[in-house]
RNA sequence: GUCCCCAUCGUCUAGAGGCCUAGGACAUUACCCUUUCACGGUAGUAACCGGGGUUCGAAUCCCCGUGGGGACGCCA
């Protein structure tokens, strides 16, 4: 599942690839039959789109490169880089638990490794020959050199009793033929590395360029899990949040340029660096998030949010298909909404009729006495030439004063009487967008209803 | 348990030995703007994990603790 963690990891990559005119590889390392669903990639697939973090190559799955895996395999044994392994579940299980009691690290102690002829029955999976001594540095773009001792890695299982190759050779065999010169991924595989150093080396393969990124963890400090976030990035296009304000707010985490805070996707491919990112792991802030998604929301074109609040429409059931209204109702609610969800919501009022008066606004606003103010409303808007909200928001202040009332007691109930609530954008603007005849009908009936709702 | 990584306001971060009375942002509190809601503006609360060194001087360098995270799969 593509979910935070990654969509960042895939960022960062992009975003290298993008300032360095590099190539930027995408590949489904899928050899896990049973969890990767052809549903699973697709999901996979459209978030990278929506995102808009396109692959310049790929995908690319592992799961058609078999051959090649089964190739590499039998090259490792004939090489001695390599070994049949024979032992079985039952004394691998053993064997931990005896390394556990003794409190030390469980590992495979390599009884396989000089094991001439096979033992009938039982299936043999393929291991990986680590080297015995010596140590493997990692030279990490973010981390600095970090070194393991051979000692400590044991010998991996490189291909399945079945035969399938395992995800950590697959990556090592892939890496080389794909000639990747950059590694960019999740600070929970730089315990791995070494192995897939030593594997390249056994391949003469030269590794490549290695930049761990440190994890990103829930809101309570814990590991990232469903509830705060670990969940497809898709649910955030239908939570109402723009593509580029998750990339924003994803690349500021672990990653700075000064102050700045708000960051367009070509300020983005312009300032970052991978060696800029930072160590530590950093928690998920979904306020913070909130509050770039409605910068960016400010920050665009009413043309260009269309697209995203005619999504958000169309899943409260409104279809529209004027782009130039939508755009228009976009332009009135930008500066309001922290989602796209949130504007479609508060905008139902634009596209549909009022079903019925908030209790409260109409309690407060809708009464005998502000009738006349409706009707003079009313009267004063049917006659006026140029439905501008310039104009109507003249015609407001003249009634106010005509009235001798103040501008909240006159925009108010015109509020309630065409949105249905207490809140919408400015009231000259509103009825703009909205039309004369809708504002005249709803501002009718609102009048009528008033002169008849009884102020308990 | 073993190995690896990490450590500045609640959160994201600035800070590469003196510019730090530790800066910015989110959140939060008060106020201003205002026809609602927002946006915007002003002000406030709030942090260098602890202990040792090194140095004239340490948030910054070193060591040791402590705390957090990760890895240790016939998962990726």
């Amino acid at each position: 599942m593509l979910h935070i963690g990654g969509v960042r990891t895939a960022l960062f990559s992009w975003l290298y690839a993008r300032r360095h005119q590099g190539v930027f590889v995408l590949r489904v390392e899928d050899t896990d039959r049973e969890r990767s669903t052809e549903e699973a990639t697709q999901v996979i697939l459209d978030g990278m789109q929506w995102l808009g973090l396109t692959a310049d190559e790929g995908p690319f799955y592992q799961t058609r490169r078999m051959d090649r895996y089964r190739e590499v395999l039998a090259k490792f044994i004939a090489d001695g880089h390599a070994y049949r392994c024979y032992c079985t579940k039952e004394e691998l299980a053993e064997m931990r638990s005896r390394q556990e009691a003794a409190k030390q690290k469980p590992r495979y102690d390599g009884t396989c490794r000089h094991r001439t002829e096979p033992r009938p029955g039982v299936p043999a999976v393929i291991r990986f020959a680590n080297p015995v001594d010596g140590s493997v540095v990692v030279e990490d773009v973010i981390h600095g050199s970090v070194a393991f001792q051979n000692a400590e890695l044991d010998d991996l299982i490189i291909a399945r009793s079945d035969g399938t190759p395992t995800y950590n050779f697959c990556v090592v065999v892939d890496d080389m033929d794909m000639q990747i010169t950059h590694v960019i991924r999740g600070d929970d595989h730089l315990n791995n590395t070494p192995r897939q150093i030593n594997m390249l080396k056994a391949l003469g393969a030269k590794p490549p360029v290695y930049a761990h990124v440190p994890m990103i963890l829930g809101a309570d400090g814990a590991k990232l899990s469903k509830r705060h976030g670990a969940v497809s990035v898709l649910q955030y296009r239908d939570e109402g949040f723009l593509p580029e304000a998750l990339l924003n707010y994803l690349v500021r985490l672990g990653w700075s340029h000064g102050d700045q805070e708000v960051f367009s996707l070509e300020e983005m491919t312009q300032l970052f660096d991978i060696a800029d990112v930072n160590k530590a792991a950093s928690a998920f802030n979904p306020d913070k998030l909130l509050w770039l998604n409605q910068q960016h929301i400010m920050r665009s074109s009413p043309a260009a949010l269309v697209p995203h609040l005619k999504f958000q429409l169309a899943a409260l059931g409104i279809d529209v298909n004027d782009d130039d209204r939508i755009a228009a109702v976009a332009r009135a609610q930008q500066e309001r909404a922290r989602t796209l969800k949130e504007m479609a919501q508060n905008s139902i009022f634009f596209f549909a009729d009022v079903k019925g008066y908030d209790e409260k606004a109409a309690k407060k606003n809708l009464t005998p006495e502000s009738a006349p103010v409706l009707r003079a409303v009313r009267e004063k808007l049917s006659a006026l030439g140029d439905w501008s909200a310039r104009a109507i928001h003249e015609s407001v202040n003249e009634i106010a004063a005509a009235l001798g009332v103040g501008l909240g007691k006159v925009a108010q109930p015109i509020r309630v009487a065409v949105s249905g609530t207490t809140v919408s954008p400015p009231i000259d603007v509103t009825l703009e967008v909205l039309g004369r005849q809708v504002t005249l009908e709803r501002v009718e009936r609102a009048a009528e209803f008033a002169s008849n709702n009884s102020n308990g």
